[in-house]
DNA sequence: GTCTATAGGCGGATAGAC
DNA sequence: GTCTATCCGCCTATAGAC
């Protein structure tokens, strides 16, 4: 069984042996979902471990702590992030579009990076600790380091950084909300939506009202 | 000398009585600003007492349990912000200005609201909280009651509620993240911080490096 | 490479004294 | 109205077998 193939039904297998390599992977997979989900203190490293099909134990073993898990599930979540972002730059650069046009290149791109819901998530999460030593530094780097890229990769001046930022915070929060559960009640939640993800967003709903995106 | 005595010479007052109705306000105060420093899952119902001078128990003997205390803190939070907001809305209406001067007022009004940081935090912490049974539904009636305020009772559209909201999380985050930590060592810290609160938010910076307005 | 068992600490909640 | 003491469950981390 390939390494896919276990991705996409984490805890149907009893535990196979594993390249430590492909498992560790596979535990920073389940660990952004379930960081993102419950935030840093909320989530356990139990939940986690479930989440990926082996035994508590073995997620602390390879990774050290749950504080250093986290490290690496946010810098992940962040590599990703960027390398998603400096793409659209190139890309753009190449395609000799006018200028302006890679902000809306740039909002695109962020909505896509929504089908991978944890890693933004957990982003966000990282965002709200920045009372903790270890992890606030990290995340205040991580922001800034995305702020810089705006600035000085995709040349955004610090307002149209910021409001593309704003944004991105508010479908995060959106998601981390779980907002889709009211869907259709009246409520306003779809014309925000709407609004929110300028209609660009394919919803998929499933049974528990959570949303993925499909494309 | 007995421990009588020496307890009535002291002036450093072992917690006095005082009226329920007051404790409680107090323990709100204080749970406010420890759920808006470290979420939810991350506050102790301790922190919380040692930060409002009581005993643990106490705190959880007056309101039952952690997570009623939390959703008495996400209710005051909220009511406390539509009643600023009300409040505006209401003198715009009797001021006779022109109708799109409300975003611009009411953004203002918010800017005001970061004085009490821990009201504004604690109400994000809630919105990261989706999964929770209980916490992620007050939330987000939260979330929509606030949407519906400013759609009904302010009459913006929602692509302007929806940015009125985005550059709230923005804020919020920024907050969160305590970024004016890293002010002047050329990160690009101050110069979002400015985009983003418009430079009118006078900063105060304590030792901890942690932002509060003056005005 | 992965597990089971368990130590050790913390945190929420309860009982009961004052 | 408020405290101290304490129970119990949960969670991280370690030890050690296979």
């Amino acid at each position: 069984m390939s390494l896919t193939d276990n991705l996409s039904n984490m805890n149907a297998t009893p535990t196979e042996r594993m390249p430590s390599a492909d498992r560790r992977e596979l535990i920073l997979e389940s660990a952004t979902e379930v960081f993102g989900e419950r935030g840093y203190t909320g989530a356990t490293t139990d939940g986690i471990a479930r989440a990926a099909g082996i035994s508590q134990a073995y997620v602390v073993r390879m990774f050290g702590s749950k504080e250093k898990l986290f490290i690496e599930v946010l810098n992940r979540a962040l590599q990703r992030l960027t390398a998603e972002f400096r793409a659209v730059i190139a890309a753009h650069e190449a395609s000799g579009d006018p200028i302006e046009e890679i902000y809306h290149k740039l909002g695109l791109a962020y909505i896509d990076l929504i089908t991978d819901r944890g890693m933004l998530l957990s982003l966000m999460q990282s965002f709200a600790q920045g009372h903790d030593r270890v992890i606030g530094e990290a995340a205040r780097c991580g922001f800034l380091e995305i702020y810089q890229l705006l600035r000085d990769e995709a040349h955004l001046d610090p307002d149209q950084a910021n409001v593309f930022l704003a944004h991105g915070m508010m479908m995060n929060t959106m998601l981390g909300l779980q907002l889709p559960q009211l869907y259709g009640t009246d409520t306003g939640a779809t014309e925000l939506m709407n609004a929110a993800f300028g209609g660009k967003l394919p919803l998929v709903l499933d049974a528990t009202g959570q949303a993925s995106a499909s494309n």
